[in-house]
DNA sequence: TTACTGACTGACCGATCAGTCGGGTTTTGA
DNA sequence: TCAAAACCCGACTGATCGGTCAGTCAGTAA
């Protein structure tokens, strides 16, 4: 491979597990097998080679995302949530070191002085979320999914647990597919329509 | 207030803002308005500067904790986890530069190769899942919660869906006030005893 | 007055960092 | 065939970092 490609996916490696500033360029010098002088030749600085990551990371992440939309048949939203939920997890298993760079604090604090790095991160989120948002909105239109909930705030709610669960993952603190089971049991029963109850939804 | 205090929680403030690595001595001893030399007189070094912003942050947690205990009174199991998640947000809010510290990376990266560090982050976290787990387990006596649920699992899973709300709220990702009642909704119907089911627990 | 303590100071140190530059090597294409 | 362009190299620079240390000074006990 190219001397720029060697570079950017050390890069993606080294920034993953150490951090953005934690990871000096001399050392990713030294581990791609390339001179300090080089990296500078192809990326003008440290951010450009970060948000150069960061492109290849939403490119790649949204290809995934079409392909996930277009083999979704016509499961019902439900389903389509708990199918969401297991690509979501296979990406983050795929990408688990982009993962782990987007969980960091770097890319979050860069996107607040830069424009470029902002865009791209709001690219990605809004793809992510928006995967729950289309799932429930569609169960919601075939009758699967409790309609009286707000699509938005119920898809960010599945989103921020499944996400949780993934951090969980990626940092090693707890075993996410143990979890992966009682996590698709208690989304059905979050969003699943109520048999029951029907105009008893109190806001405190 | 003594130097010691001042460096202390000026620190707290610092390292909360702008992380650990980002943050230099030379900064932190400007802005307590103190000298460079002084921060050293009082911490041995860096490290045992955030270690000792993370043994305060541990036992203020743990004194809020068992404030919240005690006050609990003789609500039924689901009336307690929907409290913990009232708690959880209130805790956050008031010690809003300390959560944004739990949730960076700096504290899980020392943990791993410091001990003490480690203890007083397992400290921290076994006190707030267990707090969830308290409230899940009580509800599975006395009836207000389904009692087929993993007690723990299903702690961990309202754990992370809280969680993730405060951090949308530190990172100024999303208003999480306004999901709050969202929140308790889902939570509401993720736990409660459901009435028609009964033995269709399925584990993929 | 003397002797001593401990909080505090800031100049200083070695290490490390991101980024530069002058010069060598390889590839390209006319 | 050969010059220009693209690529690559590593010594070097200036800045900044965490940490040190010799020394100042107010307070206090003898």
């Amino acid at each position: 491979m190219s001397k720029k490609g060697d570079i950017l996916s050390t890069a993606t490696r080294l920034l993953a597990i150490k951090g953005y500033n934690q990871t000096s360029m001399g050392e990713l010098a030294k581990m791609t097998g390339v001179a300090h002088g080089t990296i500078f030749y192809h990326y003008k600085n440290k951010e450009e080679l970060f948000l150069a990551i960061l492109k290849e990371f939403e490119s790649e992440i949204l290809s995934e995302y079409r392909r996930h939309l277009s083999a979704l048949e016509a499961a019902d939203g439900l389903a389509q949530v708990e199918s969401a939920v297991g690509f979501y997890f296979e990406l983050a298993a795929q990408m688990a070191d982009r993962f782990l760079l987007l969980h960091r604090h770097d890319a979050y604090e860069m996107s607040q002085v830069n424009p470029t790095c902002r865009r791209h991160l709001e690219s990605i989120y809004d793809c992510l979320v928006g995967l729950f948002e289309r799932a429930v909105a569609a169960g919601q239109t075939d009758g699967t999914i409790e309609p009286g909930l707000s699509t938005r705030k119920t898809a960010l709610l599945v989103f921020t647990m499944v996400d949780g669960l993934v951090r969980f993952n990626t940092y090693n603190l707890y075993d996410a597919t143990s979890l992966y089971g009682d996590l698709i049991a208690s989304i059905r029963r979050m969003l699943q329509t109520s048999v029951s109850e029907r105009g008893g939804q109190s806001r405190p």
